[in-house]
DNA sequence: CACTAGATTTTCT
DNA sequence: GAAAATCTAGTGG
Protein backbone atom coordinates (compact mmCIF):
# COMPACT_ATOMS: atom_id res chain seq x y z
CA UNK A 1 0.00 0.00 0.00
CA UNK A 2 1.58 3.00 -1.10
CA UNK A 3 1.08 6.40 0.54
CA UNK A 4 3.01 8.93 -1.29
CA UNK A 5 2.30 12.33 -0.42
CA UNK A 6 0.25 13.87 -3.09
CA UNK A 7 0.57 17.58 -4.69
CA UNK A 8 -1.74 19.34 -1.92
CA UNK A 9 0.53 18.16 0.38
CA UNK A 10 2.90 20.55 -1.29
CA UNK A 11 0.27 22.79 -2.05
CA UNK A 12 0.83 24.78 1.00
CA UNK A 13 3.17 27.71 1.98
CA UNK A 14 6.98 26.53 2.61
CA UNK A 15 6.72 27.57 6.16
CA UNK A 16 3.85 25.04 6.48
CA UNK A 17 5.41 22.22 4.53
CA UNK A 18 8.46 22.63 5.86
CA UNK A 19 6.85 22.30 9.33
CA UNK A 20 4.84 19.12 8.11
CA UNK A 21 6.95 17.53 6.67
CA UNK A 22 9.44 16.46 9.58
CA UNK A 23 8.87 12.74 10.46
CA UNK A 24 8.00 11.79 6.69
CA UNK A 25 10.02 9.27 4.83
CA UNK A 26 12.37 10.62 1.65
CA UNK A 27 11.80 7.46 -0.78
CA UNK A 28 14.90 7.57 -3.07
CA UNK A 29 14.58 4.45 -5.89
CA UNK A 30 18.26 3.54 -7.62
CA UNK A 31 16.53 0.65 -9.24
CA UNK A 32 13.70 -2.13 -9.04
CA UNK A 33 16.57 -3.62 -6.49
CA UNK A 34 18.11 -0.90 -4.59
CA UNK A 35 15.97 1.27 -2.56
CA UNK A 36 17.49 3.86 0.30
CA UNK A 37 14.83 5.61 2.48
CA UNK A 38 15.13 7.33 5.83
CA UNK A 39 13.18 9.95 7.86
CA UNK A 40 13.04 13.53 7.56
CA UNK A 41 14.53 14.95 10.76
CA UNK A 42 15.19 18.72 9.38
CA UNK A 43 14.04 21.20 6.88
CA UNK A 44 13.84 24.93 5.86
CA UNK A 45 11.30 27.24 4.21
CA UNK A 46 12.46 29.51 1.59
CA UNK A 47 10.29 32.29 -0.55
CA UNK A 48 10.21 33.97 -3.16
CA UNK A 49 10.42 38.26 -3.92
CA UNK A 50 9.97 38.70 0.26
CA UNK A 51 13.03 36.68 1.20
CA UNK A 52 16.13 37.74 0.87
CA UNK A 53 17.60 33.86 1.57
CA UNK A 54 16.01 32.72 -1.22
CA UNK A 55 17.36 31.59 -4.96
CA UNK A 56 14.11 33.25 -6.64
CA UNK A 57 14.59 36.53 -4.38
CA UNK A 58 15.76 38.22 -7.86
CA UNK A 59 13.02 36.65 -9.78
CA UNK A 60 14.19 33.69 -12.56
CA UNK A 61 17.20 32.45 -13.73
CA UNK A 62 18.07 29.12 -15.44
CA UNK A 63 18.98 27.67 -11.95
CA UNK A 64 16.10 28.38 -10.30
CA UNK A 65 13.46 27.65 -13.20
CA UNK A 66 12.10 24.96 -11.14
CA UNK A 67 11.30 26.90 -8.14
CA UNK A 68 8.99 29.30 -10.12
CA UNK A 69 6.58 26.20 -11.56
CA UNK A 70 4.23 23.46 -10.03
CA UNK A 71 4.57 22.18 -6.41
CA UNK A 72 5.62 18.92 -5.79
CA UNK A 73 8.81 18.66 -8.00
CA UNK A 74 12.53 18.18 -6.79
CA UNK A 75 14.29 21.23 -7.27
CA UNK A 76 18.11 20.04 -6.78
CA UNK A 77 21.09 22.53 -7.15
CA UNK A 78 25.03 22.59 -7.19
CA UNK A 79 26.63 24.91 -4.82
CA UNK A 80 30.35 25.56 -3.14
CA UNK A 81 32.05 23.47 -6.19
CA UNK A 82 31.49 20.45 -4.28
CA UNK A 83 27.66 19.66 -3.27
CA UNK A 84 23.99 19.15 -4.27
CA UNK A 85 21.10 20.33 -2.03
CA UNK A 86 18.05 18.58 -2.24
CA UNK A 87 14.56 20.85 -2.35
CA UNK A 88 10.82 20.41 -2.73
CA UNK A 89 8.96 23.29 -4.68
CA UNK A 90 5.57 24.49 -2.80
CA UNK A 91 2.74 26.90 -3.61
CA UNK A 92 3.37 30.10 -5.38
CA UNK A 93 0.71 32.42 -5.95
CA UNK A 94 2.13 34.57 -9.24
CA UNK A 95 4.82 34.31 -11.34
CA UNK A 96 7.19 36.04 -9.28
CA UNK A 97 6.94 34.30 -6.36
CA UNK A 98 8.75 31.17 -5.90
CA UNK A 99 8.80 28.79 -2.56
CA UNK A 100 10.85 25.90 -2.27
CA UNK A 101 11.77 23.91 0.90
CA UNK A 102 15.21 22.59 1.65
CA UNK A 103 15.73 19.26 3.05
CA UNK A 104 18.68 19.35 5.59
CA UNK A 105 19.04 15.61 7.46
CA UNK A 106 17.79 12.41 7.24
CA UNK A 107 17.74 9.51 9.97
CA UNK A 108 18.56 6.23 7.72
CA UNK A 109 16.07 3.64 7.55
CA UNK A 110 16.66 1.53 4.64
CA UNK A 111 19.41 0.72 2.35
CA UNK A 112 22.16 1.90 5.18
CA UNK A 113 25.01 -0.20 3.30
CA UNK A 114 24.98 1.61 0.29
CA UNK A 115 24.80 4.72 1.98
CA UNK A 116 27.90 3.87 3.86
CA UNK A 117 29.64 3.08 0.27
CA UNK A 118 28.44 6.78 -1.02
CA UNK A 119 29.73 8.60 2.22
CA UNK A 120 32.62 6.20 2.77
CA UNK A 121 31.79 6.28 6.72
CA UNK A 122 29.78 4.01 8.45
CA UNK A 123 29.17 6.00 11.50
CA UNK A 124 25.41 6.35 11.39
CA UNK A 125 24.76 10.31 12.64
CA UNK A 126 27.31 11.29 9.52
CA UNK A 127 25.51 9.86 6.76
CA UNK A 128 22.75 12.20 6.20
CA UNK A 129 23.34 14.83 8.53
CA UNK A 130 23.35 18.09 6.46
CA UNK A 131 22.13 19.28 3.28
CA UNK A 132 25.23 17.66 1.04
CA UNK A 133 25.62 14.69 2.81
CA UNK A 134 22.26 13.50 2.22
CA UNK A 135 22.65 13.73 -1.22
CA UNK A 136 25.37 11.83 -1.88
CA UNK A 137 24.43 9.37 0.58
CA UNK A 138 21.12 8.95 -1.66
CA UNK A 139 22.50 9.48 -5.17
CA UNK A 140 20.87 13.08 -5.61
CA UNK A 141 22.41 15.09 -8.42
CA UNK A 142 21.37 17.59 -10.75
CA UNK A 143 19.98 14.97 -13.40
CA UNK A 144 17.35 14.62 -10.48
CA UNK A 145 16.24 18.24 -11.24
CA UNK A 146 13.04 18.93 -11.87
CA UNK A 147 11.42 15.22 -11.05
CA UNK A 148 7.58 14.80 -10.09
CA UNK A 149 8.47 13.52 -6.60
CA UNK A 150 4.18 12.86 -6.33
CA UNK A 151 4.38 9.94 -8.67
CA UNK A 152 4.14 6.31 -6.66
CA UNK A 153 7.17 5.09 -8.85
CA UNK A 154 9.05 8.42 -9.18
CA UNK A 155 12.89 8.16 -7.82
CA UNK A 156 12.26 10.55 -5.40
CA UNK A 157 9.22 10.25 -3.82
CA UNK A 158 7.77 11.30 0.28
CA UNK A 159 5.91 8.48 2.17
CA UNK A 160 3.20 9.23 4.59
CA UNK A 161 3.99 7.86 8.37
CA UNK A 162 1.78 7.89 11.18
CA UNK A 163 4.78 8.69 13.60
CA UNK A 164 4.42 11.86 15.74
CA UNK A 165 7.30 14.07 16.00
CA UNK A 166 8.45 17.09 18.30
CA UNK A 167 9.20 20.05 16.34
CA UNK A 168 11.39 22.61 17.26
CA UNK A 169 12.81 25.35 15.02
CA UNK A 170 15.57 28.00 15.21
CA UNK A 171 17.49 30.10 12.43
CA UNK A 172 18.33 28.93 8.87
CA UNK A 173 21.80 27.92 8.29
CA UNK A 174 24.73 28.99 6.22
CA UNK A 175 22.75 32.06 5.00
CA UNK A 176 24.42 36.30 5.11
CA UNK A 177 20.69 37.75 4.41
CA UNK A 178 17.26 37.50 6.64
CA UNK A 179 18.87 35.27 9.52
CA UNK A 180 16.50 36.83 11.90
CA UNK A 181 13.54 34.42 10.48
CA UNK A 182 13.56 31.10 11.81
CA UNK A 183 12.23 29.38 8.79
CA UNK A 184 14.62 25.88 9.93
CA UNK A 185 12.29 23.00 11.19
CA UNK A 186 13.98 20.32 12.83
CA UNK A 187 13.03 16.97 14.95
CA UNK A 188 14.00 17.75 18.70
CA UNK A 189 16.23 16.02 20.34
CA UNK A 190 17.78 14.13 17.32
CA UNK A 191 21.20 13.14 16.62
CA UNK A 192 20.60 13.01 12.47
CA UNK A 193 20.02 17.02 12.78
CA UNK A 194 22.86 19.02 10.91
CA UNK A 195 23.38 21.54 13.83
CA UNK A 196 21.56 21.93 17.17
CA UNK A 197 20.67 25.41 17.84
CA UNK A 198 23.09 27.28 20.31
CA UNK A 199 20.83 27.00 23.69
CA UNK A 200 20.96 23.40 23.66
CA UNK A 201 24.36 22.28 22.53
CA UNK A 202 26.75 21.11 25.24
CA UNK A 203 24.40 18.73 26.53
C1' DC B 1 34.17 20.84 22.25
C1' DA B 2 34.79 25.37 19.47
C1' DC B 3 36.57 27.64 15.81
C1' DT B 4 39.00 28.37 11.23
C1' DA B 5 40.67 27.75 6.71
C1' DG B 6 40.68 25.56 2.29
C1' DA B 7 38.59 23.00 -1.45
C1' DT B 8 36.32 23.64 -5.91
C1' DT B 9 32.97 25.17 -9.73
C1' DT B 10 28.52 26.96 -10.91
C1' DT B 11 26.03 31.04 -11.16
C1' DC B 12 25.12 35.70 -11.43
C1' DT B 13 26.83 40.67 -11.31
C1' DG C 1 35.38 38.44 -10.55
C1' DA C 2 32.89 37.45 -6.24
C1' DA C 3 29.84 34.78 -3.64
C1' DA C 4 27.71 30.62 -2.61
C1' DA C 5 21.00 27.37 1.20
C1' DT C 6 28.60 23.04 2.51
C1' DC C 7 31.91 19.69 4.23
C1' DT C 8 36.22 18.08 6.08
C1' DA C 9 40.46 18.28 8.27
C1' DG C 10 43.18 20.72 11.25
C1' DT C 11 44.33 23.53 15.39
C1' DG C 12 43.81 24.86 20.17
C1' DG C 13 41.62 24.62 24.95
Amino acid sequence: MSSVLTREFYNKSSLAVARKIIGKKLVRKLSDDAILAGIIVEAEAYAGRRDPASHAYRGMTARNEVMFGEPGHAYVYFTYGAHYCLNFVTRHFKTEEASAILIRAVEPSTGIEIMAEHRKTNLATNLASGPGKLCQAFGIDRSLNGVDITHPESPIRVEDTSEIYSVSKSERIGISVAKDRKWRFFASNNPHVSKLPRPLRQG
